[in-house]
DNA sequence: TCTGGGGTCCTAGGACCC
DNA sequence: TCTGGGGTCCTAGGACCC
């Protein structure tokens, strides 16, 4: 058995904690720059507001139902996610953390126990312990978990927590209430697709030849039936796979139409992608830029450029990573354009031992006391306390908007929420 | 005026190897 | 008439997830 447990509106339930008059008021909170809902609170939904909507065109919408809007505080979110992993794990100890909302549950070693009330105690628990609403969903396998999870939040009488029927007709009955295009795996695209092969319900897909879904889609489609029909295809992963990629990257608060700006914001970028690296304990072996115009506005001409370059030895060093972006900028810049993004990728990542270069000459052990050094500041002072000239020194028009951003409840003592006594 | 950011995996096709 | 078999690596495009 598996458990899903997924935080409920999770965005808009971290800004209610430390703002209980936002309780019962619709609540939403938009990506960064401010460009889109990402979250919302039931009411909001009840609003009508869509998710994924662009904020300018729910502006009616918002002032006609006095919705509450936030910016995105992810440093809150990450805070108050680790919180409730922490509180989960008082309970569950092997647990994979799927999201920044979602973990995933193992309940075997637990199977001895009446697991439909242990959940229903963690539930009660996170709630108590960091003030954020969850749902769980019980069931053989994590697709089904999820469905489950899914029929929790949806049915009033679940309460919260819902376990899979063991047997027909009552599962077959719960994977029939589920839409298809609702179950995990599948998206828009499949979804519209296997409506159009008449596919309509979780059960339908469940029931359909696996070997006629791996012809007609692919091997994952495959897969996401056979775990319909219980057979666990996904085993939890509750050590996470090194990643493979790091990205960093923004779109402009206003357009940039020159190279120093473009430049600037590349810089930072790189600059903290490669902090983030150095965080992890990882290196590079390759670097990307990518620079790119609005391509919503068909009236003006469009350009997507950029590069990639190799490292050897694979780096975690600002300044081999910075030179070689600021290379790869002025190769990928076109002058003429209105730029909307721009971004940084490190690819090629490695954890561990380096590969080293057999014509490498360089000072490694003295890249890495610098660089840990830089860090060291800049923990202790404040992030950008001390970085590269190329990063810009003055306050830019590229830097995104956030206009109603909570303050750092949980991370930063200025911020720490007051008590009135 | 205003449309996010960060990931993963699969497949097909082409280039290349012996 | 007749044109092998087996493999890897890379990339682009298309899906998916939150």
């Amino acid at each position: 058995m598996y458990a899903l447990a997924d935080c409920n509106n999770f965005y808009a339930s971290c800004e209610r904690v430390f703002e209980p008059k936002l309780e019962g008021r619709p609540v939403v909170v938009l990506s960064n720059n401010d460009g889109c809902v990402v979250a919302r609170s039931q009411e909001a939904k009840d609003a009508g507001i869509g998710m994924g909507e662009p904020a300018f065109k729910c502006r009616d919408r918002f002032d006609r139902h006095q919705v509450v809007v936030r910016s995105s505080n992810y440093t809150l979110y990450d805070d108050m996610s680790r919180r409730v992993v922490r509180s989960i794990l008082e309970f569950v100890p092997d647990v994979e953390i799927y999201s920044i909302d979602e973990v995933f549950l193992d309940l075997r070693p637990l199977a001895h126990l009446d697991v439909e009330s242990l959940c229903r105690t963690i539930r009660d628990r996170v709630r108590q312990w960091t003030g954020i609403p969850i749902s769980i969903g019980i069931a053989p396998t994590k697709t089904l978990a999820k469905l489950a999870n899914h029929i929790a939040k949806k049915d009033p009488t679940a309460r919260g927590v819902f376990q899979l029927p063991k047997t027909d007709p009552d599962r077959a009955l719960a994977l029939d209430s589920v839409d298809v295009g609702d179950v995990w795996g599948v998206g828009s695209r499949w979804g519209a697709r296997l409506r159009g092969l008449g596919i309509r319900s979780a059960l339908d897909l469940a029931r359909m030849p696996t070997d006629d879904l791996r012809k007609k889609f692919n091997v994952i489609a495959q897969r996401t039936a056979l775990e319909l029909r219980g057979l666990v295809c996904q085993e939890l992963e509750d050590v996470a796979p090194p990643r493979k990629t790091l990205v960093r990257s923004r779109s402009f608060g206003d357009m940039v139409t020159d190279f120093e700006q473009m430049s600037e914001a590349i810089a930072n970028h790189a600059v903290r992608a490669a902090e983030k690296l150095r965080h992890e304990g990882g290196t590079a072996g390759q670097v990307s830029v990518f620079l790119s115009t609005n391509r919503f506005r068909d009236d003006l001409p469009q350009y997507h450029g950029g590069g990639t370059a190799a490292f050897l030895p694979a780096t975690a060093s600002t300044p081999i990573i910075l030179r070689e972006a600021m290379r790869l900028t002025r190769f990928a810049w076109r002058q003429g354009f209105h730029y909307k993004k721009a971004g940084v990728m490190l690819g090629d990542l490695s954890f561990g031992e380096v590969q080293g270069g057999l014509f490498d000459t360089r000072d490694h052990p003295r890249d890495d006391r610098l660089m840990a050094a830089l860090d060291q500041v800049n923990r202790k002072m404040g992030a950008g306390t001390l970085r590269p000239a190329a990063t810009g020194m003055v306050e830019k028009g590229w830097r995104m908007r956030r206009e109603h951003c909570s303050p750092k409840y949980t991370t930063c003592w200025r911020e720490l929420p007051r008590v009135q006594t």
